[in-house]
DNA sequence: AGGATTAAACCGACTGGTCAGTCTAGTAAG
DNA sequence: CTTACTAGACTGACCAGTCGGTTTAATCCT
């Protein structure tokens, strides 16, 4: 018996490098065979569904980040340093996965009901533990108080465009951006830095 | 003969509500021919394929959309006026223009090679546009120097995201959220109002 | 006028290619 | 001999686009 998970994450691996070049819909079930090196039989032994297959790799690089992300917060005291943080732990996988991110933050977009809700729900995930955070700097003044839910989303939408564009781009290094991102995320909820 | 126009911007207007509603993958031309009152054979007369339908959609919205932006920028005097001005052109647009906006904003992100680069042309044309704009501030010494080209683009991913966010939910008005929004903005390129 | 002619616009049954998923026949290991 | 897995040929549903035919209306001719 060749192990089973071997095989499994073989797929996977494989998926996410098609899916990632081609999109959902582009993508043929028997690309992720070829590129895989296995069988549709083997495929479809693993898995389900081509759905199932495009959902694994979302879970899986979705739940990684919170985990990441809710670790480095905690890894932290202060407010500020909890950002700071949160944001290089957050380029960092990025520019790890680049594959995984252009799956979650460009491919699972767009593709009609079934996956429309899930999309939603991931965004607004990740805002809330945004959200969160600058409730609480507000509570111990540390900023000014604000309409924090949009403050929150405006977040992760300037944060997705930047990763994004690296991701086409591939313009460097996605650490590199991180001062001025910092610099410009923490003006606008009110810190001024230097 | 009954005006050929007419017939032709029906068929548009009824692909925006399907495409809106269903993205571009699920939703099928029959399901334009019957939105649309038309036949297939008439939706085929006026467009050579799906594929044009959906990419007039988009043209005209965006076309229309840095039209009015450029307009908007013309029409005041000062850098801070401008972008208020832009900005509330914007939302007004997305408002008024709920289905295309989504199509745009949406529906036309992850659609694989074809739509791809069309996708980030429109981004980096708005980017451009409001880049631009912060060179000048930053020259005439309203605001601080900074990495303009970020910012830009942060301000992009952070406009996109609030707009998709209220498409969604819709709650109330996508204009109240503008003071709040220019508030944000405007803190983060350095401007501080009250 | 009104009849004939023509072309644009419209109609919808049909087709042909595509592909997710199935199925039967395996192999390897214990 | 059984369990876990692999193989890849095959099938059936689906759907964009086609095609032969009909309607509509504008123009010309007597």
């Amino acid at each position: 018996m060749t192990d089973t998970n071997e095989t499994r994450t073989r797929i996977l691996a494989a998926a996410a490098r098609v899916f990632a070049q081609k999109g959902y819909h582009e993508t043929r079930v028997d690309d992720i065979v070829v590129e895989s090196g296995s069988s549709k039989g083997s495929v479809y032994f693993h898995f389900p569904s081509k759905e199932r297959i495009f959902l694994a790799l979302i879970d899986t690089f979705t739940d990684l980040l919170e985990t990441r992300l809710r670790e480095s917060i905690l890894s932290e005291e202060h407010g500020l340093q909890q950002i700071d943080a949160a944001l290089q732990t957050s380029l960092k996988l990025f520019q790890q996965y680049r594959g995984l991110a252009k799956i979650v933050l460009v491919q699972a977009v767009g593709l009609g009901t079934a996956f429309e809700e899930r999309r939603r729900q991931i965004n607004t995930r990740f805002s809330a533990i945004i959200q969160a955070r600058l409730e609480q700097a507000i509570k111990d003044g540390s900023i000014p108080a604000q309409q924090t839910d949009l403050a929150a989303r405006a977040w992760v939408g300037a944060l997705n465009e930047i990763v994004i564009h690296w991701i086409y781009t591939g313009e460097t290094d996605l650490q590199e951006t991180l001062p001025a991102l910092r610099s410009f995320l923490l003006r606008s909820i009110g810190i001024v830095t230097e």
